[in-house]
DNA sequence: AACTATAGGGAACGATCGTTCTCAAAGCAA
DNA sequence: TTGCTTTGAGAACGATCGTTCCCTATAGTT
């Protein structure tokens, strides 16, 4: 295995650990066994946990938004385009591993304590709200509209980790269709 | 001060502490200082440390229950009472202490870890849930409609806390009278 | 005043954390 | 083979956690 590959591995791994338990619940004995790396290998390529955490919030940040934007993509129209969010979401909340919005957890659990672990949370949902308002300026819808999907979405994923069941993106996508109808101009 | 006095006491000074900065980042020995009793008293009041935040969480939800219900009561027809949810929600997020709904914390930080935890934060959002469906119901909107608005109040939380910025009770308000206007009857 | 029960204050305990260090094994050049 | 560098495996370190224990001082009773 190459460094590279290791590298992403690693990540891979914690991503994984950290989500299903926890940061502060795993620790770098559990991770260094999981990857079957040497203590000393694991600190060879990363300086710190902080760092693996680091790294593993922003593989995390570009695979949501990767895999948002294709949803959006494979959309026809405006509205769909919109509405393609919660279908996003219904896939996710359907995956057996699915434990709420690592971000809002890692918040919970962190982010009094690091801003670093704030910043890159304000910064994923940020670009969760401009994707949105992209398409709701696409559209030419009223601009209100943006943020008010996005609490929807922010909702279900908060309410789909909690209550343990994936409904919360039907409910959201049904509110959101008449939120989008009442404020996104009739098409011609 | 007598026991009762100090048993309160303990839990609003552990609410505040855990509130502020997790509940793992907070120790024992912390909380003694804060609330200046010994150690041993402490033990004596609290058998645990997860004890006490039972505790801080079970006063938690009376007093959110209790302050939601009033500003329901407050309100005077079948739509403000639904929308008084968030304006419950607009003074709560306007406190310089605001950091985001104390049982999604909670349960970020702890809930993979302890089922307690898990069960209390979800009884604590179905109540909430109950409570909306009621009043829908006693409106005779579309039961659909409960959970939709418990959505946008779920998102407005964590959006709150994240962004830092309480406009998202207003951007929640907004979207609920919209939902509610497309799924209650009409008054006559 | 003498004895007893209680309670304060904090040291101690055992566990666990992230991180560093030791040291032997292994690879490699000559 | 010999000497040298790099690596693997995990022990060790220092800090901190929740919890318990010890010891002293005080208060109450006779």
């Amino acid at each position: 295995m190459n460094p590279n590959d290791e590298h992403g591995h690693v990540i891979e791994v914690a991503d994984r650990l950290f989500y299903e338990r926890g940061i502060q619940a795993v620790g770098m004995a559990e991770l260094r066994r999981e990857v079957d790396l040497p203590l000393k290998k694991l600190y060879a390529l990363f300086p710190s946990k902080q760092a693996i955490v680091f790294a593993v919030l922003d593989r995390r940040h570009r695979i949501w938004t990767a895999g948002l934007q294709k949803k959006i993509d494979d959309a026809a129209d405006p509205r769909s385009k919109l509405l393609a969010a919660y279908d996003y979401l219904a896939d996710w909340f359907a995956e057996d591993s699915f434990r709420g919005c690592a971000f809002i957890n890692a918040f919970g659990e962190l982010g009094s304590q690091s801003p670093d672990i704030a910043e890159r949370t304000r910064a994923h949902k940020e670009s969760f709200q401009q994707v949105l308002a992209r398409l709701v300026a696409d559209a030419g819808g009223d601009p209100a509209l943006g943020p008010q999907l996005a609490l929807l979405a922010e909702g279900a994923q908060t309410t789909a980790a909690i209550s343990g069941s994936p409904e919360a993106a039907q409910q959201a996508r049904q509110a959101a269709g008449i939120l989008i109808d009442a404020q996104l101009p009739a098409r011609t």
